[in-house]
DNA sequence: AAACCCTACAACCGCGCGCTG
DNA sequence: GCAGCGCGCGGTTGTAGGGTT
């Protein structure tokens, strides 16, 4: 038994509003307002439509403050952010977008913003556990970290050379690090997307790319989120910094291991990139000191978590 | 020129939540 | 506490228009 329908839709009309529509509508609202009950409105309105469609019109077409046109890269990058930081709550979204509605920015997202960001996904070089990378890109803050073993030339944990690593570090073309389980997950990106991602967008990268893991948490939040940054640079930031925790590495503030996962610390010391919603707090320089001082709802994502489907 | 495809966005739908009696 | 109601939200569908074959 399903509710009951809002009105009679046997005698309302649906589809597409026409200029005598939209003009009858603006003008009882901008005369009598909503009267807080859209569902009685069209009636008293003389409209044959229904209030939650006369209540959507409204919001997202007639209202006289709403926004018309493209967005802008500014727009974009609060997109972006916001969803990183709360998912597809459209509506909180547009909150921060003056005279963009929630249906806007979800419609911009599904349609060119999604596209836009996945097209600027680059082709991975996987990288063998016997590989090394460019010695310019050896982030010291690693090879100062007492607790991460490191081979000569690689800024990454040693591993055992009769067993591949469970988790590998790959470089792109362009050296930007991503984090891979067995060549097929990848929990981080692509330098030009550096900055939080939410279990969205980090489940829409796995399904394009074909990847087997998901991030399932972090170290003491419900919203996980993962980082990566590269300050926009073309190769590796020489105060970054990664450790995980395979058989030849530890690290002493990692202390929930579960069975079941592969756990990794990240810890990028480099000044947090993405401009994140351009703010006046941009000022963090440390994922601890940004989760804590400059934004404290949002996680500390030092830790992720990642889990084979 | 017609058929087909793709994209953008308007509109609809159903559900959860909060308010009220 | 509860039921009824309307609002707001997010997901989905419909459709117009432009581009491509």
């Amino acid at each position: 038994m399903g509710r009951a329908p809002c009105c009679d839709k046997a005698n309302v009309k649906r589809g597409p509003w026409s200029p005598e529509e939209d003009a009858t509508l603006k003008n009882y609202v901008e005369t009598h307002g909503t009267g807080g009950n859209w569902i009685a409105l069209p009636k008293k309105a003389g409209l044959r439509r229904c209030g939650k469609s006369c209540r959507l019109r409204w919001l997202n077409y007639l209202r006289p403050d709403i926004k018309h046109g493209g967005f802008t890269e500014e727009e974009d990058n609060i997109i972006c952010t916001l969803y990183a930081q709360m998912g597809s709550r459209w509506s909180a979204i547009a909150s921060k977008l003056p005279g963009r509605t929630d249906n806007d920015v979800k419609n911009y997202w599904n349609t060119k913003l999604k596209k836009k960001i996945m097209a600027r996904k680059v082709t991975l070089k996987t990288l063998t556990h016997n590989d090394t990378l460019p010695s310019t890109s050896t982030p010291s803050s690693l090879t100062n970290n007492q607790n991460v073993k490191t081979s000569q030339n690689s800024p990454f944990p040693s591993q055992n050379q009769n067993s591949p690593p469970s988790v590998l570090p790959v470089l792109d073309a362009n050296n930007a690090l991503f984090i891979t389980n067995n060549e097929k997950s990848i929990i981080s990106f692509d330098q030009t997307h550096h900055g939080l991602y939410s279990p969205q967008v980090m489940d829409d990268v796995v399904s394009q790319i074909g990847a087997s893991s998901r991030i399932i948490n972090n170290n003491n939040n419900n919203n996980p989120m993962l980082s990566l940054s590269q300050e926009g640079s073309s190769s590796i930031s020489d105060s970054s910094s990664i450790a995980m925790n395979n058989n030849n590495v530890s690290h002493p503030e990692q202390q929930h291991a579960s069975d079941e996962s592969m756990e990794m610390l990240m810890d990028f010391g480099f000044g947090f990139p993405f401009d994140f919603a351009n703010g006046p707090n941009c000022h963090y320089e440390r994922v601890g000191e940004f989760a804590t001082s400059s934004y404290p709802e949002w996680v500390d994502f030092s830790y992720a978590d990642i889990k084979p489907h």
